[in-house]
DNA sequence: GTCTATAATATGATAGAC
DNA sequence: GTCTATCATATTATAGAC
């Protein structure tokens, strides 16, 4: 078998780029070739069912990175929660660019992903908010506060995102962050 | 002159419709056409620009929507703060639809909205930023208290529709709002 | 596995009748 | 002001050479 000319994850990482900044129905199958440095033929090679397969492989990479970067962090009981908060609230500002990049489950929730990938959008939604409810129970609070902190961790991430792109100005969420790390009781990332 | 088959504000609420669920590039003209009860070429007589001129006019709607529901609600003196909160948050949760509807800035802020319309995106959430900014300030917060609350408004409205569309329901959004008005009541005198 | 070439369809936009 | 018909282009998708 001839070895790939790009590897998956860097084609993924191309990939992801392009959905996320267009959005599903603008991404065009001649965008996401040049992204991954291949050819339109060459991508249908890879992902047979066309832009449809792409976007579900990318939201399934997507749903790893929230689990290694995220998850597995607030669930590690060897740190102290404070210190697995800041590393989640770090990784977070550089997932999203310091507030440069929309968050591709924002971006696949317009009419058209949300058809195709209601199921998958809800999971890594889920993901990422039981994930804090964890590190929220691990503080000592109570079984609602926990639910109710991680709830608006999420939104403050995709509000913060929103505010900023819809402003041209990072500061809204940067300061969504700070406000996270607030809520925590806490004060440096 | 023959008179529109359709006025003004209907056109533009089918439009409105369109482009907050489908998005600027998902958005088709025979879409646009389709919810507005006209034709391709008719929807061209009204708007020679064709889909950006579209957008821009429901852009310039929705300007005209938040000063008469937000704004004028917010800076309206005859009424206790409260009261005036307590309605603009009424007219926000129906223009949402209780979480249903996404809302048109999130919905034209992909690359190719912020390319065509970044100025209007700005002044439409600075507009909204700035009416619960004067609402704090009439509530004895500081500069820096009213600015801070007014900021988290719109993050916890634009968060809450994002989570409460990727997870396909109306929760998030409706805790969201709640949070804006608790985050209201914690004022000490 | 990747490429060039091309088919089939959808889309933005216009012409001209009524 | 609205319509049907049409054009030019862009888009999804496939065929076949290397």
């Amino acid at each position: 078998m001839r070895p790939p000319k790009v590897e998956d994850q860097q084609l993924l990482e191309g990939l992801m780029g392009v959905l996320r900044s267009k959005g599903y129905d603008g991404a065009s199958l001649n965008d996401l070739a040049s992204s991954s440095g291949l050819k339109k033929a060459s991508l249908y090679h890879r992902f047979p069912g066309g832009k449809k397969e792409i976007a579900g492989a990318v939201l399934q990479y997507v749903s790893e990175w929230i689990d290694s970067h995220i998850k597995q962090i607030l669930f590690n009981k060897d740190l102290p929660p404070a210190e697995r908060l800041g590393k989640a609230i770090q990784n977070i500002d550089a997932l999203y660019d310091r507030g440069n990049e929309i968050c591709i489950i924002r971006a696949l929730s317009m009419d058209t992903g949300i058809t195709l990938f209601a199921e998958q959008l809800k999971q890594g939604t889920t993901q990422w908010i039981e994930s804090f409810k964890s590190l929220g129970l691990d503080m000592g609070f109570t079984e609602a506060e926990a639910q109710k902190k991680a709830l608006q961790v999420i939104i403050n991430v995709q509000g913060g995102l929103v505010v900023s792109k819809a402003m041209g100005d990072n500061a809204p969420f940067e300061h969504a962050l700070k406000g996270i790390l607030e809520m925590y009781q806490l004060k440096e990332v």
